[in-house]
DNA sequence: CGGCTTTGACCCGCGC
DNA sequence: GCGCGGGTCAAAGCCG
C-alpha cells in the first residue's frame, strides 16, 4: 500500500510547479513531522541494480547515455516496457498563496538532503519546475521533481522517482524513541513503513484495494535485505499544517473530488489534529503536535487515518 | 573549500 | 525527418 497521500502514477505528467515557495523555515516545520516522515515510505530493490549498472555506464562512457540505461534497467522492473513509464510517487503539499513570494524561499525540504540540478518551464505551467537528486548519499538515484499546481499555485506537487539506497538522517530524537533499524531492514514501528497488505485488513482498505490496484510493488523486495529500502520521502506535520481532504490537483476543475490531500499552511486553519480520523477524535485540546505525537494511535489507528484523512489518488496511467 | 543553486545547452522520446 | 517538450548535464557563481 501506498501511505499516506503517496501516488505512484505511471504516466507523464504535466503539473505546473513552483521552485521557490515556502521559507526554509516553513520547510524545515513541514518537513519534520515524523508522522509524515514515517509514512511515506517505499521499497525497492532496483536501486541497487541501478546504480551498480549505472557505475558501470559510468565507467565505461561518461554524461547522457548514463541515464537513459538506468531508465532502460528501470523499465525492466515495471510492467510495461515503454520507456517513458516511471512509476513514481506523488506528494502534494499545500502551502500559502503568499509562500511563493517569500524570501529564502525553497521546494519542501525534508528528511533527505536534495541537491538541485536543473529547473525547467513546463508547457502550459505559469511555473517552472525543479529537479532534484538526492545528495545525501552518492549514488543514491532517489530524485524528486517540485512543481506548482498550475491551477492552484498553494499546492505544491513533489514527484518522487526511484528510492533512497541509504539511511537517512537519525530520527529518533523525535520520534518516539524509535531506534534506526539496520540497513535494510524495514523499520518495526508500524508507522515507520507502508503499511503491507497483511496489515491491511479493514473494509476500506479492502475497498481500496479493489477501487485502485496497489501498485506497490517493491515490498517483496524486502526480503532481499542485503538492498536498501528507505524512505522516499519522509513527511512531518507541524500542528500549524492543515491537512485538505478535498483538493484534487489532477482535477483541474474540481476542488471538491475525492479527499485528497493537501497541506495547508498559513490559510484555512483547520487543525491537523482534527482532521485526523482517530478512533478517538476530536483531542482539540491538544494543542502540542509533539506531545501528541507520543499519543500516537496504533498502527490500525493511524491506518484509519491515512485512509481516513487521505484519498489514495495512485494513477495506474497507461503509457501514452 | 565544499556543497549548493542557477542556467543555458544538450540529449532523448514522442508525435506529426 | 523534424520540431517540441521533458529531463539532465555541467560550468559558473554564490554561500557558509
Amino acid at each position: 500500500m501506498a501511505p499516506l497521500f503517496v501516488q505512484p502514477v505511471k504516466r507523464r505528467e504535466e503539473w505546473g510547479m513552483g521552485n521557490k515557495l515556502i521559507s526554509r523555515h516553513l520547510c524545515a516545520t513541514v518537513w519534520s513531522n515524523p508522522v509524515f516522515l514515517k509514512s511515506i515510505f517505499r521499497h525497492k530493490s532496483v536501486i541497487k541494480k541501478l546504480q551498480s549498472r549505472k557505475k558501470c555506464v559510468m565507467d565505461s562512457s561518461p554524461s547522457r547515455k548514463l541515464d537513459s540505461n538506468v531508465s532502460e534497467l528501470a523499465l525492466e522492473t515495471q510492467t510495461s516496457k515503454r520507456r517513458k513509464v516511471v512509476e513514481k510517487t506523488v506528494v502534494r503539499v499545500r502551502v500559502g498563496e503568499n509562500a511563493g513570494k517569500l524570501k529564502n524561499e525553497g521546494p519542501p525540504s525534508d528528511f533527505w538532503s536534495w541537491r538541485k540540478y536543473g529547473q525547467k518551464p513546463i508547457k502550459g505551467s505559469p511555473y517552472p519546475r525543479g529537479y532534484y537528486r538526492c545528495s545525501t548519499s552518492k549514488g543514491c538515484s532517489a530524485k524528486k521533481q517540485v512543481e506548482r499546481c498550475r491551477t492552484d499555485s498553494s499546492v505544491l506537487i513533489v514527484t518522487y522517482t526511484s528510492n533512497h539506497n541509504h539511511p537517512g538522517p537519525d530520527l529518533h530524537d523525535s520520534d518516539e524513541n524509535q531506534q534506526p533499524n539496520d540497513l535494510g531492514t524495514p523499520p518495526t514501528d508500524p508507522v515507520d513503513h507502508p503499511i503491507t497488505p497483511k496489515q491491511e485488513g479493514t473494509e476500506e482498505e479492502t475497498e481500496e484495494r479493489h477501487g485502485h490496484p496497489i501498485m506497490l510493488s517493491a515490498d517483496e523486495d524486502v526480503s532481499e535485505g542485503h538492498n536498501f529500502h528507505y524512505l522516499q520521502s519522509p513527511i512531518r506535520i507541524p500542528q500549524d499544517i492543515m491537512i485538505s481532504q478535498d483538493y484534487d490537483p489532477f482535477n483541474e476543475s474540481s476542488e471538491k473530488s475525492h479527499g485528497t490531500l493537501g497541506i495547508f499552511l498559513d490559510e484555512e486553519p483547520i487543525c491537523c489534529s482534527r482532521l485526523m480520523t482517530f478512533p478517538e477524535p476530536k483531542s482539540e485540546e491538544s494543542n502540542d503536535f509533539f506531545d501528541e505525537l507520543e499519543e500516537l494511535p496504533t498502527s490500525s489507528s493511524f491506518t484509519s487515518f491515512l485512509r481516513g484523512s487521505f484519498f489514495d489518488e495512485r494513477i495506474p496511467a497507461v503509457p501514452s
